[in-house]
DNA sequence: ATCCCGAGGG
DNA sequence: CCCTCTGGAT
C-alpha cells in the first residue's frame, strides 16, 4: 500500500502545535562544561538521560578533563557508568574520544560537525546535540523519539533513516526553530505520545485531522 | 543485520 | 514478563 506523506504546510501544522505544547523546552542532560556535555550525550544512547544525570556528578569530578579521563584505567571508567546500560563500549569509546581530544584538538571540543563524528562513539545524532546545546548552533538530532514522532504522523517514509528524517524536518523549518522545535519533539515523544501510545496521534495534539 | 546492556515502567 | 530509553560500531 502507499504510503500518505504529509506536505510541507501540513508538516508545518503539526510541528507548530508539539512546539505550542513545549515552548520552553530544554535539553534535560546536566552538564557543566562542553567536554561533560560531550560525554553525557555519548552516555545517554539507549539510556534515558535521568540515568545519566544520575552518573555525572561523580564522573564529572572523577574525570575533570579530557586529560583525566584518557589517562584512567577503563575497569575505572566502566565502574563510574555501569548502570546506564552498554557500559563496556561507552567506557571504550569515552577513553578513546578524550586521548583525541587530548592529542589532536588540545583539549578542546570541535565545533565542527565532521570532526565531531570522527570521535569514537559519536554519530550524527551526538554531534548534533553537542553543536546545538555546546554552540548554539542549529542542528536537528534524531534520536528514537523525533524519528518516532516523525513516523507517526507521516512527516517522513515509515523506512526513513535518522538522517533522512533531519534532512525532511530541516528543509521544511527555518533554522531558528530548529532547536527548539528538536526540544519540543523529544519532550512531546517522552511525556505526551512515548512508544506505546495508541490511537489517532492526532489526539495527542488536540488538534483536528 | 546484529551486538552492546542496565534500569525503569507497564 | 516484555518493551523502551535523546545510538553507534561492526
Amino acid at each position: 500500500m502507499v504510503e500518505k506523506l504529509l506536505s510541507d504546510d501540513e508538516a508545518r501544522a503539526v510541528l507548530k502545535r508539539i512546539l505550542a505544547l513545549y515552548p520552553d523546552a530544554k535539553g534535560e542532560l546536566q552538564w557543566d562544561s562542553k567536554f561533560h556535555l560531550l560525554c553525557a550525550v555519548v552516555m545517554s544512547a539507549q539510556t534515558t538521560d535521568k540515568m545519566v544525570n544520575r552518573v555525572m556528578p561523580s564522573f564529572s569530578r572523577k574525570f575533570p578533563t579530557p586529560e583525566s579521563l584518557a589517562t584512567a584505567p577503563i575497569e575505572e571508567i566502566e565502574h563510574e557508568i555501569k548502570t546506564i546500560g552498554l557500559y563496556r563500549s561507552k567506557a571504550k569509546h569515552l577513553k578513546a574520544t578524550a586521548e583525541i581530544l587530548v592529542d589532536q584538538y588540545h583539549s578542546k571540543i570541535p565545533r565542527d560537525k565532521k570532526k565531531l563524528m570522527t570521535l569514537p562513539g559519536v554519530g550524527e545524532k551526538t554531534a548534533n546535540v553537542v553543536l546545538a546545546e555546546g554552540y548554539g548552533i542549529p542542528a536537528i538530532a534524531v534520536d528514537t523519539h523525533v524519528s518516532r514522532i516523525s513516523k507517526k504522523f507521516h512527516i517522513v517514509d515509515q523506512k526513513a533513516t535518522p538522517h533522512e528524517v533531519e534532512k525532511r524536518l530541516e528543509a521544511i523549518l527555518p533554522k531558528k526553530e530548529w532547536i527548539k522545535t528538536h526540544h519540543a519533539m523529544i519532550l512531546f515523544g517522552r511525556y505526551t505520545m512515548p512508544a506505546r501510545a495508541k490511537g489517532d496521534p492526532y489526539s495527542y495534539l488536540d488538534m483536528q485531522n
